[in-house]
DNA sequence: GATAATTAGTTCTAACAGGAACCAATATAG
DNA sequence: CTATATTGGTTCCTGTTAGAACTAATTATC
């Protein structure tokens, strides 16, 4: 395998990531908000509440890091936090009103917008991208165990 | 087109974007490096040393990052900073004899880790990933572009 | 050649990332 | 029940990120 098509394919996946954040972030700063405020904000939308357990397993930010995202989102008075009645050590954090709200305002519009980026290939082609993207990450992901064993 | 394919497309970007950050740094780490650091040392490795300007043309670490990360470098004693007499603003980034050896060192084998993730697969088919990518990140990027003039 | 506009790097701020150590509450084991 | 281990969250540390403001040097303009 030529090293030269490998580098300039991881090249080509970071840079197309870095487009990615930069155009999805362009949307969301407008709201105010960071990505990872926006990724807890939308993860919790339409929904009961969560912990911050579940909240880590269900977006990308870790568990040391989401005690300062939730922080900063209970201090612009878009979530709660209440104690769990059923075990003393964990808490259950949901949207407040204006949570709710801002949320139903801005995520149909987000969708809409990323929808923008799309909106000249076919669902067949979108699948298809997925399909390689997945394939991608299965390579790094099935290696990394391997490795790890070495 | 259907909102859920898109959802889906873009969490598996980031997923495997992740997945190869994670992959990478991996290897990386243990040679007690960043992958930021990482990056500054093979982009100036077997070369007459850059500029800051340069360097942030060639990787993906912005300007007022670069300054903090050519900072550790230089406490670890693997790059220099020479004034440059051509002009008196800018200087010049060269990789010490440590930081040479270092790069020597590292980098073949941190490119043949990483080609072990691509093993299974054929040149045609790494050409056809980064087709992909490509043509993903034009669709981030031409969009913003259409988006900032609104 | 003095003034104005650019440019190269640094500094500062707010936020995040990953990981280790930590505390309190709960569950487990003897 | 009591000692131990585990778990849920927080805190702390180092490093990174993006962006804005800042300084010093250089180029451009009149």
């Amino acid at each position: 395998m030529p090293q030269a098509i490998l580098r300039s394919t991881l090249r080509e996946l970071v840079h197309c990531y870095q487009a990615f954040e930069g155009y999805a972030s362009a949307d969301i700063c407008q709201q105010g908000l960071t990505i990872s405020q926006f990724d807890i904000l939308v993860t919790l939308g339409n929904g009961q509440g969560m912990t911050p357990k579940e909240l880590v397993e269900k977006t990308l930010i870790t568990k040391g890091t989401l005690t300062g995202v939730v922080d900063r989102l209970q201090i612009k008075g878009l979530v709660n936090r209440t104690r769990s009645t059923l075990d003393g050590r964990s808490q259950i954090i949901t949207l407040t009103k204006k949570g709710q709200t801002l949320f139903e305002k801005v995520f149909p519009g987000h969708l809409a917008y990323m929808g923008q980026a799309f909106a000249h290939l076919q669902t067949k082609e979108i699948s298809h991208i997925e399909e390689v993207l997945s394939n991608l990450r299965h390579a790094f992901e099935s290696q990394k165990i391997k490795g790890k064993t070495l």
